[in-house]
DNA sequence: GTGAAAGCGCTAACAA
DNA sequence: TTGTTAGCGCTTTCAC
């Protein structure tokens, strides 16, 4: 069944009923319903390839993302998801494989469907497969990357803000002694977590101590080895912050199994908010970001983008607050009683 | 960039290279190699959505799922999204609003994009909108509807093996008052579930006491209500099964609230195996589901019914292993001490 | 207000 | 082995 079709059966043109599809005043409302009845009888659906064609647009984006197990990313899917077809436009998913170039293989996946833009959700990036996006005039939105530039925009959450909220509670529930477990080791995000959380310690007057220091895979097995080997030391911080909610569950795991206490004998806070860590056991104490929001400001930057390329691209920020659960209490009583 | 503009460049016909990009063996492999250098040079990447149009196949599956914040979605997308890549497919993956006629609408995306194929994960359905597809032979592959035909594939998997195995497990434990937390009431999986459960306790001579059985939807909020509810009864049963993962850690939420020890007091036994069952304290025991191995199938009947349409499509079943951790234990000695 | 016709980028049948 | 050509289903000038 084509357009062609129902124009046949209705005695009119294709064009009048690609009008009457794409809602044109250019049509009688008599005409206009005829065709529309027509349409509805039969069931028709129009061919969006054929659109997609003859416009040079496809009316989709394209999400690449590192870790669809981790639940963050279909959280925000969620979001993202809706507005996207609330707008009449698609989105392609690509789970990224860091590993034997998939990277180049999804952005080859998004340039072949003429996407019209790309959301990348990791900053830990070789730009090189990023090339071709540009040279495509494709836009592109990166998450803490903090560049930006033509066909290009950046959101950045402000882990500084963030991670000053998180010291600050635990400062003045007495602990001192804070480590962190951050991301991969020296890579965009992961770098931004650990500058911001050494930031917030010297801010409020805190001495960092490298050997409080260790580097996760925001997954719950770098938590777990982070953990495991910062307890093989003598002395332990108190509480420890980490790069996100799963490095925290995993953190908690491994406290679990060898018999510490938590919040007792040392306070976690994660980073994320993610559903999960509310069902865990003590619930995580961590720092919330809006899902929601990031995907309003993501999809605001396509269509931004979209509007009359080449565009210059925006730097935007979206903020992480503080949200106070069982993972965290008062700094144990041990040599500096105060 | 075009197929033509290459063509040109190359000083051959956009036939050839249309010919060398397929592969096609009717090109010399001089010819095919020059081409291929200024493709390559070009950095030229071929718009798919003309070959869509000329061949009216997208080369895209959809993938209908009810809740992708339930983490056995995105373990699934990922094993079958594998697969689709690795046969040059694409994956369009819509999220179903069940309230407001969202499951048409997402049907009807599937349709305008000319999907090659439509996997829906649920069974709860009203049958309705999927005439359309039927109608535009669009094969489609459901989960635990135990109805194939023509372009219509089913995967079921084996719950009553599945409670089989759980009922024994705590029978041999010492329990004999076993209740039930399951899906919707009265709906598809949801029914074939505790069919499953009330068929393994009277296969292993255990009475089913409605009082014990409950509703709950499939995600945790459900599971809190359902085991909320049956904490205000006198008796309780000693051990619970649950329709999935997410009903039995809302269960286990409620347990620990109410200060019940689980497994000492009761014992709660999962369905699914999602990553997080692992996570929880204590750890969940559970029946696992393959994740990948349904992917397989999935994708195998999705393969099978493009073929040559229409085909009838495939009844496969798929079994489920009891996981035993910690949420399982030793009958608490009430009265029948034994 | 409506229709005729060209053409988006690609593939495949046919011709050479 | 390579080229010519028609046309997939749609939108959009340009006429009428």
């Amino acid at each position: 069944m084509t357009i062609r079709r129902i124009a046949q059966i209705a005695g009119v043109s294709s064009a009048t009923v690609s009008r009457v599809l794409n809602g044109s005043s250019l049509v009688t409302a008599e005409t206009a319903a005829r065709v529309q009845q027509i349409i509805d009888q039969m069931g028709f659906v129009p061919d969006i390839t054929a659109t997609a064609l003859r416009s040079g647009s496809s009316g989709t984006y394209g999400l690449l993302i590192p870790d669809i197990t981790n639940p963050f990313f279909p959280e925000f899917m969620k979001s993202l998801e809706a507005l996207v077809i609330e707008h009449d436009r698609e989105l392609l998913v690509a789970t990224i494989d860091f590993h034997q170039g998939g990277m180049a293989r999804s952005v080859r996946r998004m340039l072949t469907r003429r996407v019209n833009g790309v959301v990348l959700m990791a900053s830990e990036i070789e730009t090189e497969p990023f090339e071709a996006l540009f040279k495509n005039r494709v836009p592109l939105v990166t998450l803490d990357r903090k560049k930006s530039g033509i066909g290009l925009s950046d959101i950045a959450t402000d882990y500084v803000g963030a991670m000053n909220q998180a010291v600050l509670h635990l400062k003045e529930l007495g602990h001192r002694q804070i480590g962190f477990i951050g991301g991969f080791q020296g890579l965009g995000t992961s770098t931004l977590r650990l500058e911001a959380f050494v930031h917030a310690m010297r801010n409020l007057g805190l001495t960092v101590r490298d050997e409080f220091i260790r580097h996760g895979d925001y997954r719950v097995p770098g938590g777990e080895a982070a953990m495991t080997d910062l307890l093989i030391r003598k002395t332990l911080p108190t509480a420890i912050l980490t790069a996100n909610d799963m490095t925290a569950i995993g953190a908690l795991r491994v406290l679990r199994d060898q018999g510490f206490s938590v919040p007792r004998e040392i306070s976690i806070v994660g980073l994320d908010d993610i559903q999960l860590s509310e069902l865990v056991t003590p619930s995580l104490t961590t720092l919330h970001t809006s899902r929601a929001e990031l995907a309003r400001l993501v999809f605001s930057c396509l269509e931004h983008a979209n509007k009359r390329t080449p565009t210059r691209g925006r730097q935007l920020t979206i903020s992480a607050n503080l949200v106070v659960r069982q993972s965290t209490g008062p700094a144990p009583q041990r040599k500096k009683a105060r």
